[in-house]
DNA sequence: AATGAATTATGATTTGCATCATAATTTTTA
DNA sequence: TAAAAATTATGATGCAAATCATAATTCATT
């Protein structure tokens, strides 16, 4: 049934953002002339947790994680893929104050546009604020999966929903090359490194997965579904 | 600092909606006219995970959970009490399914408004949807802090952050009267009864809270504060 | 090529907390 | 008011997974 889809810990959004095509040629344009375009480095902060948010993130390549962070401990909201939006829960009347960290598992190039624009748009233009509401939504709802699988499985099958989420939504492929380390898988996954260099060996003795380097590759997304839908 | 108001695992939004203000008499009437006032009887389900969201729900009186439930598992993922609303995550464009199930905690009342009303007036109406906008990230930033609460403390930083959490946003006091039990509590905190029961005993023997019966007092906050930061 | 720093890998130990078991209260219902 | 059901309480046991310890590889850097 569709449940998985719905209770994926997975929290990349699956379709591009689609809000610009609701702007008006003028108020398009006016993006065009405000916007500016960034190049990021692997590694490299995007958004401060804290920081003052004068602009919106557009991601047009690479892939970034978005988290908190206190101490040696974080927490991976979610992963942003090309086409979609960072920083719209900073559209706080309160305050414009990015809410968490951003920063790019891989060189990333992205578009930074007004916040004050956006804010503008969404009171003259209600296709615009409808869509964005509707992204909104869509994130809390992936958020919220998230939260209930990193919660309620355990490290089996969090890491088998990750996998299986990397190969579907990101690579959009069983097979990939992974840019990612042990180390990140686990703090995606929400649990040691360790114990995911454990069970990702587990994982190939059973013919789940094969691993040749940094390619990974599904054998059995049946299998690993299973996994993850019992622990 | 002002880091534990941000991190709190409390979902519950502090100030009241705010966006039926933004609204034309016409507007208002509308919704007057359309509306239906719901008694809901204590444990009675509000809302339905799956079922079609015809409405978005008002609480008026009482106090409602919002929640996953998958088998026996179960995730919390926000406490809403008066003055707040419910199901705008299914403004999605796309289908209007409500997405987590809500259930009363106690006797509640509450304004059912109809979904296709709302989605009229954010694009008839800049303001209000600036305001929804503004509801959404809140919410989601709450259901962030939630998630890494939940995730990073362990049980004795849980439950004390749930308790301060009861007394600054939903009772308003340090002493109250608790109307969930201590199965409810685990629910909330996301650990075991048994555990539950432990740790407030312990905190009673340490003097950090005074339960008589069901009226729950808290003798030493900045105690609980540092329970609440360390684990 | 050589040194240092991450990363990957495995085994042993520890621990926080759930689960199980059982009993004492309290609350609900007949 | 008695019987049944739910809640609160406490101790004993088990276990998943983190942490610690220590190598073996791989990667980065001068």
């Amino acid at each position: 049934m569709a449940d998985r889809t719905l209770r994926t810990s997975c929290t990349v959004a699956h379709e591009n953002c689609e809000c610009f095509d609701y702007l008006t040629p003028e108020q398009r344009q006016l993006v065009e002339d405000k916007q500016r375009i960034v190049h990021y480095k692997k590694g490299e902060i995007i958004a401060k947790h804290g920081a003052f948010a004068s602009h919106v993130i557009f991601l047009c390549e690479g892939l970034i994680k978005v988290y908190y962070e206190s101490g040696n401990d974080s927490l991976i909201l979610k992963i942003v893929s090309p086409g979609n939006l960072v920083g719209l829960t900073s559209l706080q009347k309160s305050d414009n104050i990015f809410q968490y960290t951003a920063s790019a598992y891989v060189d990333s190039v992205a578009r930074l546009i007004d916040i004050n624009l956006f804010k503008q748009f969404v009171v003259e233009n209600g296709k615009f604020a409808s869509e964005i509401i509707n992204i909104l939504s869509e994130n809390t709802n992936q958020i919220n999966s998230r939260f209930f699988g990193m919660t309620h499985r355990q490290s089996y099958g969090k890491l088998a929903d990750l996998i299986l989420c990397l190969a579907s939504r990101i690579f959009k492929n069983e097979k990939f090359e992974l840019l990612l380390t042990r180390k990140e898988l686990a703090e995606l996954a929400g649990m040691s490194t360790e114990s995911v260099i454990r069970i990702l060996k587990k994982f190939q003795d059973e013919n789940f997965i094969k691993i040749t380097g940094k390619t990974f590759e599904i054998l059995d997304v049946d299998g690993l579904q299973r996994i993850c839908e019992l622990g």
